[in-house]
DNA sequence: CCCAAAATGTACGATCCAGTTAAGTCTGGT
DNA sequence: ACCAGACTTAACTGGATCGTACATTTTGGG
């Protein structure tokens, strides 16, 4: 397994995975069932470890969310960090901003319904997190400097806001996750095929570049 | 209650009223609190009538919810129903849709808190009910009218899919009122004022009548 | 006026479930 | 070897909360 882990010295117990397990396992169960619709009882059943030990390390339920909610905002951030813009042109690199975005919700459907669930609540953990906070103005930060470059080289239109931009990404590519259930409940999963994913894809980034472009 | 008030041996209970004040109720509570985050005393509190008489119409807690999200659907088509698109030139037939979606959803928070807590549980209840299956494909029947007569004007480019269409208005709908607690507490909520609105829903018109354009 | 059925009030049972108590076991350092 | 503290286990508690049993009132019909 993975006892090769990192720092601490060579423990034969290891807290750091027990603590990771229990997150894999909480924010499963969370983006399934809701904060106050998961049971800390069948949290712990499937972990490799006891109820005893949920309290031990996260202090309570709420504390087990807020934590799990981080860790999959830092994830996601993460993963998004692995784009490599710079090298591209304006518009190719947004393409590829919006193109990613949409397959990298899609892959990550647990973080989406986590984020459901925040509202919810009204984004009650959310606002308390300074962690991911800062993790989300990186990605402003990101959108702001592409934009900036776009409109230096004239591909762009003027007074494009980075957020506004954002929210219209965003729209798109968390509405495919997070409504998938009612949608195709009650328009069939035509869309949700292969196929029809591809096909939204494509008018998603395309509608997006229309939406910048200059004239 | 009224008990002292007997000049007429007349005063009738009134069965119907106490039903929907208890739906009027549960449907402010499910959509702030979800379906396992609702008390079933706290809504009988709220209510002018007793926990007992909840089980009397409703049976148990999940009939109370499927029946306040039937009720919720069937309102919000019965809104849209009001829209007399017939007369308009198919793309200002559909720039009014889409613009009306908008905002109707923004004042029916509640209608998209319910949508949103069904999705977190894989739409359960959507998926039994006929009636919102109904309500909804006379949705998508609108819309394919409207494609069908942009088509034949030659306004519209050919092969648009209706669901895919209305996919797109929603997911701008739906995000800008489900998201908007985490969204607004990571960005900032200038979005959210009213000029930050109406920006946006007039950058959401415009893109889906791009969209739809002939090239 | 009387009766069955519909509607409502009261009080309680049964269970679920977050969090705790208490009694350990394992670890590396000295 | 042995200690202090990190970790683990299982049983338990107490309050929250869904749902019900049973009594009572109201209503419409005969």
């Amino acid at each position: 397994m993975a006892k090769d882990a990192k720092p601490k010295s060579g423990w034969k117990q290891d807290p750091a995975a027990v603590r990771a397990d229990i997150l894999r396992i909480a924010t499963e169960m969370f983006a399934r069932t809701g904060l106050s619709g998961t049971r800390i009882d069948e949290i712990a059943a499937r972990t490799k470890t006891s109820k005893r030990m949920i309290y031990y390390y996260f202090g309570d339920k709420t504390g087990l969310y807020a934590q799990a909610l981080e860790a999959a905002y830092a994830k996601v951030r993460e993963g998004e960090r692995q784009l490599e813009l710079e090298g591209l042109a304006p518009d190719e690199a947004l393409a590829r901003l919006v193109g990613f975005t949409f397959d990298h919700h899609r892959r990550n459907a647990d973080f989406i319904r986590l984020v459901m669930i925040e509202n919810v609540h009204n984004a009650a953990y959310v606002r308390n997190s300074s962690v991911i906070k800062s993790l989300n103005e990186e990605a402003i930060a990101r959108l702001r400097a592409l934009i900036a470059r776009g409109e230096a080289d004239g591909l762009f239109r003027k007074g494009l806001d980075p957020v506004a931009l954002h929210w219209k990404i965003s729209a798109f590519s968390v509405f495919n996750v997070s409504n998938q259930p009612t949608f195709s409940s009650l328009y069939g999963d035509d869309i949700f095929s292969e196929s029809g994913q591809s096909d939204l894809r494509e008018s998603v980034v395309a509608m997006i570049l229309r939406y910048v472009e200059r004239s």
